[in-house]
Formats: structure tokens, C-alpha cells, sequence
DNA sequence: GCTTATCTACGAAAATAATCGTAGATCCCC
DNA sequence: GGGGATCTACGATTATTTTCGTAGATAAGC
């Protein structure tokens, strides 16, 4: 398989349809729209370009499709994970976990949560 | 100040200098070349250009010039972080942190540290 | 069955990033 | 002080990404 490296505006449009599933070019526009400037076809262009590479599947819907993502989210969040680890902090996962939970508030059950996940990963080390 | 919105290229060029300190053209294009195929001048088209945009500093060096990074490691980081958790993670922290943690062996003695960080966090939002 | 709305396909322009060749300056060494 | 090695400056090219205009197809309503 390729390596998988969706451009800005593809990764874009890819978390509209993770979030909200199986979408018409009217409706990621609609999304997009409203977050910036951007025009119908753009939109339509980028959904036939990821539609061709692959990224995503389509169907007839009357006049028009509704367009879906074949991606998988978590697996392409971590590609580009280890992408940007490598890229922005040479490859150290703590650094850049220090960092995250340094500049974004964690609620007290995030935070449990985050320990509960330290343990485990600390008791399969053992093993 | 305006967004620090650094290129692959220019990135990989800070890494370079924020690793090992001020730098001749050469000692970066060594190191670049190292990892991948790319011409001399290349190399030092990137440092002039970053220069330019104040991304860098240099002093003359003889026939040539030292370059340093200006903009701060962890600023630089801290921004970059932001767009991606944005752009990669929906904004979701959390999402971000146990991936990262799930993807990549982390030691004991770092997990301890990761937990050290949390009860700090956490005393210090119930002030 | 027309007219109007909306959609697609396609090509191409504009914007951005990466790459390198060439010409000329500068230093070093014999 | 002349030749060779190394450096800079600069323009130009290529590649990639983003953007949109236009022409034609299709459905829907009257």
C-alpha cells in the first residue's frame, strides 16, 4: 500500500465525513463554507480527486453522489501521527505528549483515563 | 507576529539547527543528505529564503556564513501542534495522547514521568 | 415539453513549494 | 599572484496543491 499522505485540503474534507458519515458535494461545501472561503466546485474537485486516488467511494444519488470515506480514521491519524512525531519533535513521543497535555486542559476524568491507559501499557511491558 | 507556518523542507532545516547549534551551509547539507538526495544549493536556497523570512540568523564566516535558528524550539512545536490536533485530531487532546501512547513503546521511567506531569496538572485546576 | 435549479466533468489558471544550474565572488595555498 | 576549491546570489524550472470557470447533462416543477 501506498503511504498514506492526504493534502491539507483532503484531510479536511476526510474529517467532515468521518464525523458526520456518507455526505453530497452540497453538504461538505455547505461544512466547508462555513469555516472559510471556498467555492462549490473546489469542493466538488477535491471529492473527485480523492474519489480517484482512492480515499474515498461514491454512489449515485439522483442527479448528484454522496460521497464516503474508504480510509480508515484511526489508521490514517496514525500515519500522520508518526509523520508529524518524526517531522516536529524528531521522532520523541514524550516530548510531544508533554506538550499536548501541557497546552490543552484535560478534565480530571481524562486525566484518570489517561492513567488507567499507563497502567496497561506498563503491564504488558512486564509480560 | 504572524503565523509560524514552517514548510516540510524548512522544518527539517530547523531540526537540523536546533539539534546540533549554528551551522555552515555544508554541515546542513551534509546532514540532509545524509537522510535523502538533495543538491547543495538546494540546501542553501532553504537557508537564504528562511533567513529572509526571519526564520534564521547568520554571521559571516570567512568565505561564507553560520546559520541559526531564531524562532524557539517549543514555540515552534507548540504551534505546530496546535494545527495538527486541529487538522489530524479534530482538536480532541485526549484522542491525540493515547495514540501516540499506544503507538509508541515509552519506558517506565517515562511513563513515570507522564504520571508525575498529570498530578500536576490536575492539583493545579482545583486551585 | 420547457424552463430553471443543480449537478458533473474537464481543463486550466493561480498559488505555493522544492529543486537546481550558472555566473561570479572569495579564500587558500603553492 | 594565479589556479583551484568552495561559497554566494539569483533566476528559472519543475512539482504539487488549491482554486475556479465553463459547458453540458440531469432532474424537477409548472
Amino acid at each position: 500500500m501506498e503511504t498514506l499522505k492526504p493534502t491539507d485540503a483532503e484531510l479536511e474534507i476526510l474529517q467532515v465525513l468521518w464525523e458526520r458519515g456518507p455526505c453530497s458535494v452540497r453538504e461538505v461545501n455547505d461544512v466547508l463554507s462555513a469555516k472559510r472561503d471556498i467555492g462549490y466546485t473546489t469542493t466538488l474537485k477535491f471529492l473527485q480527486i480523492m474519489h480517484e486516488k482512492g480515499l474515498l467511494e461514491r454512489e449515485k444519488d439522483g442527479k448528484g453522489h454522496i460521497y464516503a470515506a474508504i480510509v480508515d480514521r484511526e489508521l490514517t491519524q496514525r500515519a500522520l501521527l508518526d509523520r508529524f512525531l518524526e517531522s516536529a519533535f524528531s521522532g520523541s513521543a514524550m516530548q510531544l505528549v508533554l506538550q499536548t497535555l501541557g497546552g490543552h486542559k484535560a478534565s480530571s476524568a481524562e486525566i484518570d483515563q489517561i492513567r488507567a491507559y499507563l497502567d496497561t501499557i506498563e503491564n504488558d511491558s512486564k509480560q
